[in-house]
DNA sequence: TCTGGGGTCCTAGGACCC
DNA sequence: TCTGGGGTCCTAGGACCC
């Protein structure tokens, strides 16, 4: 597969579609065009924040993450919508579509931005070409703007489409670095933030140019392997690959909230924790995956963030299983004072066919009253410790575990081969 | 009237094993 | 009696991105 994309010469696109949500609802109701739209969670509560906002309001200094009041005061005739997102997925499905028009090797990023891999697609024209034929039919065909970078590698492709929005064009070329891109702040570079720009800007790197000459046992020390990565980056190397099934491999699912006020009620905070646990449920069977470790976030009424995470020996999905865990991990961390936020994430996903055949082990080990095999393992666990059990599979997710059968052999060949194992 | 919700990746320390 | 080094797994937390 690899030598399909060799290092140099490669053409790369990123597709960032302009505020993205604003622009779908324009789409949707033509009567907002031009107007100051923002996009913001809680509308109606003193939490709502700008999720985005069109280019109308960024005019008069609304910005995203921005508490809703504030940009209310920066614009008074700000028009406010909460998000629909089953458009902007709807949307979202139409625009990789079109792009998968062009390229096979698409991968999408999040629900508004993409790579393309156009390195075969000469048949569609040249790259600046493809760009502008993307560019005009994401108009023509969805009303919605988009920005494009092109380069040879994904970084600079990203950096190159965010250089002129809305509705540019880019092209970023190795011969470019060094006049374009070295001349930026250091905090420019996707991939550094404020930390990371303060830790750097210490050590008397101001911009990427700074950085791409930087010393490496510094920057390693400084910023582990991330330093070297970075600093490949100024240097305009970047040799991930497009990978269009990256999406369907996720690692987790969670939902949380913010409350409406700061809560100290058991009752209630269990009732978040119920709603909370449903929609992760739904979601996982959605996904058709199954949890295989849980973890709740606390945010207290001073904003101190704290996440309790436990692994799972019977993988999850159902939302009374989720319900539970998560109440008794929050019940044991929980110190009494006042909640603002509330979560719960499923993490370690494995799919349902995987599930399956740990289940049928669990299964097993419940049924075994019957089976000398629990006792032999309890036995095992009390003497030797869990990790006996999961050196032979038992609850390793991601792994290949022995195949169980219900005949009393594997009893014995499990008994034998721990003791090997522990007499090593 | 401060500051959402969905994620990913990396690091570091402790427990445990060989 | 004194004492090593490599490795994995788990948990907590930091940083970053959209």
């Amino acid at each position: 597969m690899k030598e399909m994309y060799p290092k140099n010469g490669r053409v790369i696109l990123h597709v960032d579609m302009n505020s993205f949500y604003a622009s779908v609802e324009m789409a949707y109701d033509q009567n907002l065009k031009g107007k100051p739209l923002a996009i913001a969670g809680n509308v109606e509560e003193r939490r709502g924040i700008i999720i985005t906002c069109s280019y109308e309001a960024r005019k008069v200094g609304v910005r995203t993450t921005m508490p809703l009041w504030e940009a209310r005061k920066l614009c008074p005739n700000l028009i406010v919508m909460k998000p629909n997102f089953e458009r902007y997925r709807a949307a979202s499905v139409a625009i990789f579509d079109l792009l998968r028009q062009f390229s096979d090797l698409v991968e999408p990023v999040s629900i508004d931005e993409g790579y393309v891999d156009i390195t075969e697609g000469y048949e569609f024209g040249s790259p600046l070409e493809i760009a502008k034929t993307i560019q005009e039919r994401m108009l023509e065909q969805f009303d919605l703007p988009c920005s494009i970078g092109i380069a040879p590698n994904k970084f600079l492709a990203k950096t190159a489409s965010d250089m002129k929005k809305p509705l540019g064009i880019t092209v970023l070329r190795k011969r470019d670095i060094k006049h374009v891109l070295w001349p930026l702040n250091v905090g420019e570079m996707h991939g550094v933030g404020q930390k990371t720009a303060e830790k750097l800007n210490h050590m008397a790197i101001q911009t990427i140019g700074d950085l791409a000459k930087g010393n490496d046992i510094q920057l390693k020390s400084l910023l582990g392997i991330n330093g070297i990565r970075l600093k490949e980056r100024a240097n305009g190397i970047d040799h991930r690959e497009v990978d269009p099934n990256s999406v369907s491999d996720f690692k987790s699912v969670g939902n949380s909230t913010t409350l409406p006020k700061d809560v100290t009620n058991v009752k209630e905070l269990n009732t978040v924790l119920e709603q909370l646990a449903e929609k992760v449920s739904v979601r996982l069977k959605a996904k058709q995956v199954l949890a295989t470790g849980l973890s709740v976030t606390i945010r207290y009424k001073d904003r101190k963030t704290f996440t309790r995470s436990k692994k799972l020996d019977n993988p999850v999905e159902k939302q009374d299983e989720i319900a539970q865990l998560a109440k008794k991990i929050f019940h044991s961390n929980w110190n009494g004072n006042a909640i603002r936020l509330l979560g719960i994430t499923g993490t370690d996903l494995i799919s349902v066919n995987e599930a399956v055949k740990q289940l049928d082990l669990f299964s097993y080990e419940r049924d075994a009253k019957k089976e000398p095999l629990l006792n032999a393992v309890s036995k095992l666990k009390e003497k030797y410790g869990t990790s006996i059990i999961n050196r032979a599979g038992m609850v390793r997710k991601n792994k290949p575990y022995p195949s169980i059968g219900t005949d009393t052999s594997f009893n014995k060949d499990f008994l034998h081969i721990t003791h090997e194992k522990k007499e090593e």
